[in-house]
DNA sequence: CCTGATTGTTGGTCCGACCAACATTACATG
DNA sequence: CATGTAATGTTGGTCGGACCAACAATCAGG
């Protein structure tokens, strides 16, 4: 107990953010995913087919981590990257139907998630922080909004 | 955009937690800080000398995390690590006068911090925001209330 | 055509949060 | 007292998440 930080909102979302990620983690994991490769089934099923540009774009995930999680998912059948045939240098990716199946089995985790996360608060209470964090996540970018590189 | 993630309490704590986090790292490396250093100087300067190992637990720090902190902050000459004499093993650590200083500058970068971070917020809301962070972040430990080792 | 951006990949870095092992020392109990 | 168990500080790792730089290939605009 450091006075000084317990009441600091930075230390208060850290903290929150610890127990959160603890038990996000661990439910995946005994599932067998990680929390990027969610990240990408589900804005695959909600956008349908994109190019990984994009797909970093949307999940919030460098070009990078969006390689290397493809490759994953890629490898267990849960997503296929094919050439774009208008734009060569560019990936078509989509799920697959083991994808789909895996992406509910997953929401399911996710959910059993939120109700532990969520389980200090009250029904109204949680509607009230949802709303506050969602405009404390702001769009996270440094420099202002719309970020290019 | 992802519809699946946007109403989910982790992905919210999860993404505030990195605007805070950038916010946090950004402001303290301009100062030539660390967040780590600071959680140490702080506790010490609260609960004044302690060995390692309870500054370990004050901090929610890693004991192996906590000599290396200190290693930092003994070469700038802002702690101190003494033998106690009571307990040979252990060991005392102080701040020092330079320390308090040191600190005193960065509760003033943290609270800077704190306003940006929290700018989205009116006031009332972020009392509400705080008392909610603070129950959500709970103790943290995996293995039920009050970890003991 | 040439320049500048964009795409995907490789191979890193950094921080925070751990963990295991070890030698040393303290402590409880037989 | 002896002996085992716990705690302390240190070293040397691991892992996940969030990056970044550089590169070759490709596209888009002037």
């Amino acid at each position: 107990m450091v006075r000084r930080l317990d009441d600091r909102a930075t230390w208060l979302v850290g903290r929150a953010h610890l127990r959160s990620h603890r038990l996000l983690h661990e439910a995946f994991a005994e599932a067998g995913a990680r929390p990027y490769h969610y990240r990408v089934l589900a804005a695959l099923e909600e956008s349908g087919p994109l190019s990984q540009a994009d797909l970093g774009r949307l999940t919030d995930l460098d070009r990078s981590d969006v390689t290397t999680s493809l490759d994953a998912l890629g490898r267990s059948g849960l997503t296929v990257r094919e050439p774009d045939p208008a734009h060569r240098r560019r990936n078509r990716v989509s799920i697959t139907e083991a994808g789909r199946a895996e992406l509910l089995r997953l929401d399911a985790v996710l959910s059993g998630v939120q109700d532990r996360f969520l389980g200090p608060l009250s029904e109204p209470e949680r509607v009230v922080f949802l709303d506050l964090a969602a405009r404390l996540a702001g769009d996270g970018a440094p420099g202002g909004p719309g970020r290019s590189g």
